[in-house]
DNA sequence: TACCAGAGGAG
DNA sequence: AAATCCTCTGGTA
């Protein structure tokens, strides 16, 4: 089975020739592809006539076609090049001309077009072409601790789907997995022959844009090494990607998984120990990286074997993660249309984009052009108005269900068919269309492009939903089939998703103010309908945000609260458009709810949802947020607030006993601009800043983490770097009183205990009233 | 006490 | 280079 890789063109006798980037290394070339853009006019003929009067060689053909733009068929004119590098001259002067209007089209890459007007799908039976995957990763010197390419490589360790694993250094070891070379020079060159040798047909790695690629290159450079691993023999190149690189092997696609983890998962970080055992629940062997030149330079046997092994971990871990990750990126690939080394790089706004661009060719639809770099400041100026959230009944709360609208904004675009080509539309009458609460109307004669668009998606994704639970069902469930339906559904909800936030996106081709502001006010009329609806069925609603809603039936207990809200759902879906639904989510037993967005629920089994809480944060220490867990259980569960306030006791004593470990009081931080940009004095920047004084470097984006110590004045005096506290060293009184208290007092005082008793807690008196 | 900048979460 | 709504902290005046 064949599949496509990656696509990329050529010149030849002055004649751009595309190439397709097959599985093990194949390679089609196509000639006679010719690139073009449009022109619009109010006059396309005299258009056309003015631009044959410029006389210019490099256009082959000048037409006039018709294209629709905003559901009207327009005529404009194509102009088709000999080359793609004739079209920025050539898109400038005719832009210029009198009769022209605007050029559109003129900015899409030609490999990348080519892929749209051949409607051939990148990625296509990937699953069946028996991809050879390969992961790396390389150990790099560091002087006094600094990174820096003039360091040497120490090994690279590789491992792929054939199940080849080893790394290759410059010193020895029995473990067998490593293949020893007389130094860096040769290491770099056995590394290019082991990925030729194996056939590789995609390269993985973790932040290898960043990282791995841009230092060996610089090495290669350095040591005169050819990096000519690319399908057809060229070398890695390193390409701007705006602040981040991109490392392409040409028709080898490089995968950063990086990037691909970051917009797949939600985490509080994103190291690849972090995905991993996010992942697979377990964690994977890791070691202080400061420890990796003080054990190469050491006489230690077993830590420079534990240096091979760490290394041999981070590539054959990167292959378990690609393993996971690369058939939702394939999926994506096929569905977009674009090759997996675009797509794994794309946010959701630009994955989006494609997939228009790709429909907008079928359907014969003008592609708008992109906002220039003023008006989409100007759209970014204006924030809207976007979701409801009711204000919760704070406390505690039994039996509960929830409910939720199923993907309420894109069911939304589609039942009131939401598009800039139905917007205040001319063949209807406004009473006659689907008049959103904003006052805007849209048509209901014809369906809207991204309405259309949303509705084979939800086709698709249901059908395919269909075939998984069927696999799934059977006595010998296909796993390899089933895993791969999985990941196409999935690929069809994230782009269903993200169709509202790309409405909304200043930097949208597509961007429409009216359809994003419909979208969200349709989405607050249903929600405000469904709480007054519950209420006047006699529900008390405790809670609703953007899509959902918690209810309870005073004095109803489980069976019967159970009964009528799903008699309730039932009527408010009889009365809902097609494509929309309230889906039961489920049953709590008890609840506490604090604010807006902050609450947590125990389920029948025994499971806690928390949001927002202390305990979903990051930027909270482990001792506040475990605390406050426990505290949570015991009253959710066991409904008893005097344990917890016991439990609490008895943390509060460890505190002041100096015993906690530093992993228990970090908390961690980003940077969101570079430390200098700061205006105000914070703990966290502080504690970089104090940092930077010893040598370390950081900048906007840094993750980190620090402690409040006990030497200084203010909190941010007192904040140091994780790194350089000593074990022992921390301010009992703001773990007591800034981190456990108001972790645990958000809890216990939602459930009506006074400020006072509240502080008798944290100052540790015997709480009679507990 | 009121306000601001900043961080991070929910949906 | 997807959006808005929201809470909470620490520092300052």
């Amino acid at each position: 089975m064949e599949t496509l890789l990656d696509s990329s063109y050529t010149t030849v006798d002055e004649k751009p020739v595309i190439q397709l980037f097959y599985n093990r290394q194949k390679i089609k070339n196509v000639e006679g592809v010719e690139p073009y853009f449009y022109a619009t006019s109010s006059n396309p003929e005299e258009l056309k006539k003015e631009i044959e009067e410029q006389h210019i060689s490099s256009i082959l053909k000048i037409e006039t076609i018709e294209k629709t733009i905003i559901r009207k068929k327009t005529p404009l004119v194509k102009i088709t090049l000999q080359h793609p590098r004739n079209v920025p001259e050539n898109r400038d002067k005719i832009r210029n001309l009198q009769n022209c209007e605007d050029i559109y089209e003129a900015d899409i890459r030609f490999a990348q077009r080519y892929l749209i007007d051949s409607e051939i799908l990148p990625m296509e039976g990937a699953d069946k072409a028996g991809l050879v995957v390969a992961s790396f990763d390389i150990e790099t010197y560091a002087t006094e601790g600094k990174i820096d390419t003039k360091s040497p490589i120490l090994m690279i360790s590789y491992a792929d789907s054939t199940g080849m694993e080893k790394v290759i250094s410059y010193k020895k070891s029995d473990k067998e997995f490593v293949e020893t070379v007389k130094d860096e020079k040769e290491m770099l060159e056995a590394f290019v022959e082991l990925v030729k040798k194996q056939k590789v047909d995609i390269i993985v790695g973790y932040n290898t844009d960043n990282f791995d690629f841009p230092y060996i290159q610089d090495r290669a450079k350095e040591l005169k090494v050819k990096l000519d691993i690319g399908a057809d023999g060229s070398e890695l190149r390193l390409e701007r990607r705006g602040i981040d690189m991109g490392a392409r092997v040409t028709g080898r696609p490089h995968i950063d998984l990086y990037p691909v983890c970051r917009r797949l998962f939600k985490l509080p970080r994103y190291t690849l120990e972090d995905v991993y055992e996010s992942i697979f629940g377990k964690q994977k062997l890791d070691i202080d990286t400061d420890k990796i030149s003080v054990y190469w330079d050491g006489e230690k046997k077993e830590e420079l074997d534990l240096l091979f092994q760490y290394s041999m971990e981070d590539a054959k871990g990167g292959l378990k993660i690609a393993n996971e990750v690369l058939p939702l990126v394939y999926q994506l690939s096929s569905l977009i249309g674009q090759p997996p080394f675009e797509v794994s790089r794309m946010g959701t706004g630009t994955s989006v984009e494609w997939l228009l661009m790709k429909k907008a060719h079928e359907n014969n639809v003008l592609v708008p052009n992109k906002p220039r770099d003023s008006e989409a400041r100007e759209r970014a100026t204006h924030s809207f108005q976007g979701a409801y959230v009711l204000e919760p009944k704070k406390g505690i709360h039994e039996d509960i269900i929830v409910y939720d609208f199923r993907s309420l904004y894109p069911s939304i675009i589609m039942a009131h068919n939401i598009d800039s080509s139905t917007l205040n539309c001319d063949c209807c009458k406004k009473e006659d269309a689907h008049v959103a609460p904003t006052g805007a109307y849209f048509c209901k004669n014809k369906t809207g492009f991204i309405p259309e668009i949303l509705g084979n998606i939800l086709k698709a994704r249901l059908e395919t939903k269909k075939k998984l639970k069927e696999e799934r069902s059977k006595s010998k469930p296909d796993e390899k089939k089933a895993n791969i339906l999985d990941a196409r559904q999935q690929a069809l909800k994230v782009l269903l998703n993200s169709a509202y936030g790309y409405l909304a996106f200043s930097r949208a081709r597509w961007y429409s103010k009216d359809c994003a502001t419909a979208v969200t006010a349709y989405g607050r009329e249903y929600i405000k309908k469904t709480i007054k609806a519950a209420e006047k069925a006699g529900m008390k609603v405790i809670a609703g945000d953007t899509d959902s809603v918690f209810l309870t039936l005073p004095n109803g207990g489980k069976e019967k609260t159970i009964n009528l809200g799903k008699e309730f759902a039932k009527k408010i879906n009889a009365e809902l458009p097609e494509t929309m639904e309230l889906e039961f989510e489920g049953y709590y037993v008890r609840g506490v709810f604090v604010t807006k967005k902050r609450y947590a629920m125990i389920g029948e089994d025994q499971k806690l949802t928390i949001k927002g809480l202390e305990t979903r944060r990051r930027d909270w220490s482990n001792i506040a947020k475990t605390t406050q867990q426990k505290v949570l259980e015991l009253v959710l569960w066991e409904n008893n607030p005097r344990k917890a306030a016991d439990y609490v006791r008895e943390v509060i004593e460890k505190i002041k006993e100096g015993k906690i470990l530093k992993k228990e009081l970090a908390v961690y931080s980003q940077l969101t601009k570079n430390p200098s940009e700061y205006q105000s004095k914070a703990p966290h920047v502080e504690a970089v800043k104090k940092a930077m004084q010893e040598g370390k470097s950081f900048s906007s984006g840094d993750v980190f983490q620090y402690i409040i110590t006990k030497k200084g004045e203010m909190i941010s005096d007192k904040a140091r770097l994780t790194e350089f506290v000593a074990e022992g060293d921390y301010d009992p009184d703001y773990y007591i009183n800034n981190q456990v208290f108001p972790a645990v007092s958000r809890i216990l005082g939602a459930l009506g205990y006074s400020e006072d008793e509240l502080k008798g807690l944290g100052k540790q008196m015997t709480l009679g009233s507990f």
